[in-house]
DNA sequence: GTACGAGCGATTGTATTCAATCCTTTCGCC
DNA sequence: GGCGAAAGGATTGAATACAATCGCTCGTAC
């Protein structure tokens, strides 16, 4: 299973190129290493991360879906801009997505301790999620926030995955990226108390309360969008209009 | 320009071979041509379609983010499962997300008609609109109801695009290939009441009321829910399980 | 007769190569 | 001196070639 560094003399063969890259990528794009605007070759990222072309236009395909980079035929990706005028959009889908999603992990949750046996995968997405809690923890004491926003987007994906649904655990992934890009934002200023509220909605889960789970959720995310826009949305809520990109 | 039959003495550089190989696969699969569970292989389609491989792998990365087929490395793609136990979900997420939607599309318009000159691309996108619900006026008289799932989508994907939110436009894309999906199952039933709550959703937006259009666009959505879990998911709920798939 | 393991075919993942298009610069003309 | 058009370089899009991995079948041992 683990790539053996002494297995690859020859092989570049990783079945994970791509994916590796993307991450690469969409982390520059979120701490700032890639600025907006900035045009971005194929050539020059295959290079840096040391593989062909290939995997390289596969993930930029797939952060142009969700939309970090924007791409014309022929003519090149570019940094797309932060989504200052879509925040609000973002936050108010994100709630649904995410009230829903501790609904039904509370839900299935309830299913798997009711069974006699709970299933191998879901037990191993609850392992991953404690896991996920305890380094958050150690992080918000050793004020290592730099480390949250990755650890955050875990965990929600990590609650996706216990809800069993794929559909909305897809959508949430589709928009993770962009979440942590706001949330690292923010995060010297709602970090700690943010990543405090986490334990509370993970016992509502364990404890099959859908009603509770979806209400902390709910309020969850909703704090960290009123906190959000106080920030950053209230200087420009005055003149009422957004501010670039037309 | 056209693909001559003679020998490919030059490669047809199309710039646009992903998308079309795309499209034809979702609607393959949309359209029962292709049925859950049957395995992919990328040679098969890209001899179906007459391009390469390279193709190929671009239009399965996005099916699989989409949620059409699902790949593991190395082991190829099958058509995933009709994703019964998740149209409650897809409908709720899908239900605010087009509400918010009309509400930005019917506050946009009225600022185009306040200004002096309302942009080129607002203009395009509104004409394109006119036409679509034309064409399917014209269907739904002719009893076409095949061809109501595609321009039902086109209509929402365009109110999305009147709308100037690219984040939300680019939610609402990534599900509309299961929307149109769950769509098509239920054509027959609900299809022409469907489409005439189209016109009032468009004259609201035009109006430039945003509660009104809010309004009619949450219903529209919640009808099309209410019909399709009638239909299909009643003679399931008895037993109180899920069918498929676990 | 059944279970286990090695060999083989089939398929995916990546690299390399070549054609088509865009962007920039420079030359010619007004 | 300013403006327009064409040529060249740079970059993307697709096809082909090759390496790595998986699943299946056949053979062998118990």
């Amino acid at each position: 299973m683990e790539p053996s560094r002494a297995r690859r003399l020859r092989p570049e063969q990783d079945a994970a190129a791509p994916q590796r890259v993307l991450d690469a990528i969409r982390r520059d794009i979120i701490f700032g290493t890639l600025l907006p605007g900035v045009r971005v070759t194929e050539a020059a990222l295959a290079t840096k991360y040391g593989v062909s072309r290939v995997p390289v236009r596969e993930a930029l395909r797939a952060l142009e879906a969700e939309g970090f980079v924007e791409s014309k035929p022929y003519a090149g990706s570019t940094v797309a801009e932060i989504p200052l005028d879509d925040a609000e959009d973002l936050f108010a889908v994100r709630g649904v997505i995410e009230s829903t999603i501790a609904r039904r992990a509370a839900r299935r949750a309830a299913a798997q301790f009711a069974a006699d046996a709970p299933s191998t995968q879901w037990w191993s997405a609850r392992r991953a999620l404690a896991d996920i809690l305890d380094d958050g923890d150690r992080a918000v004491a050793a004020d290592a926030l730099a480390d949250l926003p990755e650890l955050n987007i875990r965990f929600h994906l990590g609650v996706a995955e216990l809800s069993g649904s794929a559909s909305l655990a897809a959508l949430l992934r589709q928009i993770s990226g962009k979440i942590e890009w706001l949330y690292a934002a923010d995060v010297d200023n709602r970090g700690k108390q943010s990543w405090g509220e986490h334990r509370l909605i993970m016992a509502a889960i364990d404890a099959g309360s859908e009603a509770e789970a979806e209400r902390l959720m709910a309020g969850h995310v909703g704090s960290s969008h009123r906190g959000y826009m106080e920030r950053f949305a209230a200087p420009r809520d005055a003149d009422g209009g957004t501010a670039h990109r037309g």
